[in-house]
DNA sequence: TGCCATGCGATAGATTTTCTACTGTAAGAT
DNA sequence: ATCTTACAGTAGAAAATCTATCGCATGGCA
């Protein structure tokens, strides 16, 4: 048995030499697999090396299978069959999965990533709450959430660090390239400032001018730090936002920060599930997902209790 | 279908796989795969990270498999099965060949390499005819010969050089130390001569001794060089053979070389077949076998005619 | 309790396999 | 004669696989 099985040919070629014999084309089979004709030939050509015998006939324009190649390929194809569907039969039925997470969160940073989520799990059909509400697990059936706050966040939840809010400032390099750069607190009287719903101005303007900073004459307020971050990208003036919610804004140059000043203010991102949830397997993957997503691979567990 | 075949998971996955059930242990698995630990774990997790799910438990030094992984593997090893016998059916069968050899070249230098032959050609069913007669390619129903002297072999026969005869005497490093060194031609006195049928010892020593030597008062005389060479390892004289029949003697220390003298007569050792053998494929496989194993890599045609 | 053995996990780098882009050849079609 | 189709073959690039090593957890033994 061990012998038997340590005898098999390529079996990447023998993939490839299925495809083939469907097409009797080498174009035609390259296109299904998604690879050059080239690597086809090549890889009939080491089959039929290693087994020492001819699988095709090649004529002008065609061709056309061997009497070995007819009957070796039935087995080959069955066998591939049995392969399909014994995987099939292991994909679980699609699971649902709540998740409830802030409207930032949602449009600056899940939502853009949210292809590469459901590629990871396409099993897994997704319901994104983005409110500011907290949503209730049990009330609201939300399996997993991702919140902003510090731990505990009540009883019987699990609760790790997704990321740590460092509040930066930001405002789009056309802006500044218009209004002057900020060099001293009396600058600040030429830029609007952006509000969201956490007010961090008053003490990040502290922190980035201890000797003071007079107040600007123009504000523009909004319920949602990514209202504000969209406004900063369009121009209407300087945000403060989570840095980690403007990485790709920054790295595509629609954003620059204005200071190195950073504000932390002892309220972070967590991810936070029941300790017994309804769908422990996705559950799990999604959290794995977000955790790696976010760049930290592994979690700092902190106890909730 | 093609969606289907399209799906499949990692084939090489699968392999590692389904050995691991059989062992339910990384480390028996590698070392039937032929690979490491490491690279089994790797294959495992891959394959368990495509799927989605759990193949094996991790217990302190044990495996368990899931129930997933039980019912997964059933069809996969139903599945490789299938394409081994599959495979195995499109061996042809076992090949015949009959190749004619002299006893000397038979003992001294194919049967000390007849593993290695066996092994790359496992499908050739051999018979080595041993015989100082001459065999007859037709009525004999030999395929291939290693034949002794100068080419042309005979009408619609191939003969390719197989080494060239140097003749070297040789003796036991222990006789010589018993009866001294050998530095002139009176020293042979003291040495018993082994004889073949070829009777090159006068040749030799005319050679070796241009001034002249004394008659050995003792001689012994077979009738094969390989019996000569033979009693020579046994500390029974001095043996005339080729140099290439006791290489193996030579670097083991059995025997050591008396004269840097050689002799050669014009006849060697050469790699004779029909051109139109009846079974090309083994014929041609032994032929290339031959010369590698000569060191040569690619013969010398010498042609017949 | 300390030490050793066993056995999987993980990773950076090495090696092998697979693939690509390209050229060549042969045949068919116009 | 020219163009199209289709496989053959190859050098080099890219991807997959493997290796050697270290780490961690557990069990066994003196």
């Amino acid at each position: 048995m061990a012998d038997s099985i340590r005898r098999l040919p390529s079996l990447n070629a023998l993939r490839v030499f299925e495809v083939v014999t469907r097409h009797l084309n080498f174009r035609l089979a390259a296109e299904e697999l998604g690879v050059t004709q080239g690597a086809v030939a090549q890889q009939v050509r080491g089959l039929e090396a290693e087994l020492g015998l001819k699988l095709f006939e090649r004529h002008p324009r065609t061709l056309a299978l061997t009497e070995a190649g007819r009957s070796y390929v039935a087995n080959i194809r069955r066998a591939f069959e049995l392969i399909s569907e014994a995987t099939e039969m292991l994909r679980p039925e699609p699971q649902h999965l709540t998740i409830s997470v802030t409207p930032t969160f949602a449009s600056k940073w899940l939502i853009p990533r949210l292809p590469d989520l459901t590629a990871s799990h396409p099993n897994i059909d997704l319901r994104i709450v983005a409110s500011d509400r907290i949503f209730n697990f049990q009330t609201d059936a939300v399996d997993l959430a991702v919140r902003y706050g510090r731990p505990p966040f009540g009883p019987g939840l699990n609760a790790d660090l997704l990321f740590e809010q460092v509040v930066v400032a930001v405002g789009s390099p056309l802006l500044i390239e218009k209004l002057g750069r900020l060099e001293e607190g009396i600058d600040l009287m030429r830029y609007p400032l952006l509000h969201d719903a956490h007010n961090f101005w008053p003490q990040f303007l502290d922190r980035a001018f201890p000797q003071g900073a007079l107040a600007p004459t123009k504000n523009i307020r909004f319920n949602q730090t990514s209202l504000a971050i969209e406004a900063a990208i369009a121009g209407q003036g300087l945000a403060l936002t989570s840095l980690f919610f403007v990485e790709d804004d920054l790295a595509s140059g629609r954003l620059v920060r204005l200071f190195a000043t950073e504000l932390r203010v002892g309220s972070d991102f967590y991810i936070v599930s029941p300790r017994k949830p309804r769908h422990a397997g996705s559950v799990a993957a999604v959290r794995a997902w977000l955790a790696l997503a976010a760049g930290q691979g592994t979690c700092a567990t902190a106890p909730t209790r």
